[in-house]
DNA sequence: TCATGAACATGACAGGGT
DNA sequence: ACCCTGTCATGTTCATGA
């Protein structure tokens, strides 16, 4: 059973007795009335058990001193605002089970601008790698009146640039790496997720222009591709 | 003073061990 | 069958804020 599960039921219950309470089931029987078994049987207690009490006292308050610490724990965990000067076990619950949800759906989108990201870095490789081929071949045809030896330095200082292109540009979001993306703090608006939308893999129509969120990675290996 | 939440006491029950 | 341990349900008491 997961936490976000656990939670839940936790909330539910607590909501739950408090409306008994209000409609005047369970909790506010009388005292000593005969739906109450416990005070009933009471008399019926052995010896044994009255012996027992205090230790079962003891392990009861341990147990309760346990349900404190890990929701103290809990209330670590959970951002609770500056609204909520006083918190109950009730609230708590409630904004860890709201927390939970709210770290699942960012997960969610991350895991989403993840796979558009590695869809996109797969598609600029293979562009630069179409690109330094045609770039070889330009620099072949333009340099055939020239020396020998100087169309060969040229093809090799082409070569070592549009080589050095393909490792800046693929370096801050490899295949490798790309698991490591770090997503703490990521916030994502509609807008963002939208333009990501319209990016996919199979397609090779997809425009670089028109990702919004990555504009800055593909304008920075645009203007790195102009050789000086 | 009253309402409310937390802490406590206690009986009941379930499950595992002997 | 009995005991132990952990948990739950319920009523009471206490602390605290409005």
């Amino acid at each position: 059973m997961d936490s976000l599960l656990l939670l839940h039921e936790a909330a539910e219950y607590l909501e739950r007795r408090d409306r008994e309470a209000e409609h005047g089931y369970a909790s506010v029987l009388p005292y000593n009335s005969d739906f109450s078994r416990k005070r009933t049987k009471a008399s019926t207690v052995s010896r044994k058990t009255q012996n027992n009490r205090s230790s079962h006292n003891e392990l009861e308050k341990h147990r309760r001193a346990k349900l404190r610490l890990y929701l103290e724990q809990l209330k670590q965990l959970v951002p609770l605002g500056p609204d909520s000067t006083r918190h109950t076990t009730l609230s708590l619950l409630k904004r860890a089970r709201m927390h939970i949800k709210k770290l699942e759906e960012q997960d969610r989108k991350a895991l989403n601008m993840k796979e558009q990201l590695q869809r996109e870095h797969r598609y600029l490789k293979r562009r630069l790698e179409q690109l330094s081929v045609q770039g070889l071949e330009r620099i072949r045809m333009d340099s055939m009146g020239s020396t020998i030896s100087t169309d060969s330095e040229q093809g090799k200082d082409a070569l070592l640039f549009l080589k050095s292109l393909v490792g800046q540009c693929g370096r801050p979001r490899n295949d490798t790496q790309s698991s490591d993306v770090d997503i703490e703090g990521m916030e994502f608006t509609p807008g963002e997720m939208d333009s990501l939308g319209s990016i996919s893999d199979g397609d090779d129509h997809y425009s670089v222009q028109s990702s919004s969120s990555d504009a800055s990675f593909s304008h920075s290996c645009r203007l790195q591709a102009r050789p000086s």
